[in-house]
DNA sequence: GGTGAAACTTCTAATAA
DNA sequence: TTATTAGAAGTTTCACC
């Protein structure tokens, strides 16, 4: 995986759009003293590095009914069907991420349903997923999302 | 927490921004065949009403340096200190996620490093906080995120 | 590399249906 | 609630530093 270099208007320019990918350009080039052009061509090539991957809307799901998440350990039986069991585990919807894992579980994900009951099938569904052992459960209370701040390309800047 | 109801429209909107902020409205319009005016009052009214909640820019930490993930549970050494070790816990650059949970562990989080020495780091200022009685990690070595299709409003729609 | 301005596209709000 | 429309605003290109 190639490390790429960005200088520091780059990280701002990306700062901007993390916390609101349609703040104008026009914008972005007054704060950072810039021109448009400049910013624009920027962006480009960030896209064409393949640094910037897309964008997408934030949408509260709790106000749409969705309000239970969970993460669940999974266990195998055998861990040659690692791959196999991921690829099942991700065509379930409401399974939000998924990864391999060292320590006590093979892999581990996260949920996110409607209620206990909706959760309870979507967890079923993986416990009927063949070569899948048992699982372990964990029920989020609250969750609690670090600011925009810090998701931001400032931090993972070299300094 | 009130449940919205939105409708098809509102839906399929949803889904085009989320898996590209930066459509044009006209695009949608042309899609759903109804106007742009229409899309833009729309999207308005779930601006308004909090089911739209901002916007941001997907992108390549991994290419950005940063590859290590790994999910940290967290013990503590008494209950009623939860959310003063939570909040702590949020401080912390590189934490993306933190959730107070059920079962094993008191607090749950996930942590994104640049490698194991600068995990270790993120890893030893959790240990540190006070109230903390100990720490479990676990390494993932597959990250697999669910396609935007999993994401989208669509699957979050009453059937 | 960056700029600034022109040409083009999109947004937005008011009006009308 | 939706459509139309026109002026405002944003994006993109390009000749020139």
């Amino acid at each position: 995986m190639a490390k790429f270099k960005l200088d520091e208007i780059d990280h701002q320019i990306l700062d901007m759009l993390i916390q609101n990918t349609r703040v104008p350009f026009t914008d972005i080039a007054k704060k950072l003293l810039i021109s448009a052009g400049t910013v624009h061509v920027r962006v480009k090539k960030m896209e064409d590095a393949g640094i910037i991957t897309g964008s997408s809307l934030m949408v509260d799901y709790e106000k749409l009914g969705y309000s239970f998440i969970a993460y669940v350990g999974v266990f195998l039986q055998n861990t040659s069907q690692t791959q196999f069991v991921l690829e099942r585990i991700n065509e379930i919807p409401f399974v939000t991420v998924a990864h391999i894992t060292t320590g006590k579980f093979n892999i581990f994900c996260k949920i996110r349903a409607k209620d206990t009951q909706h959760a309870k099938e979507v967890i079923f569904m993986i416990d009927d997923i063949d070569g899948v052992y048992r699982t372990e459960t964990m029920i989020s209370l609250e969750e609690s999302i670090n600011d925009k701040k810090r998701l931001m390309s400032s931090i993972f800047r070299d300094i």
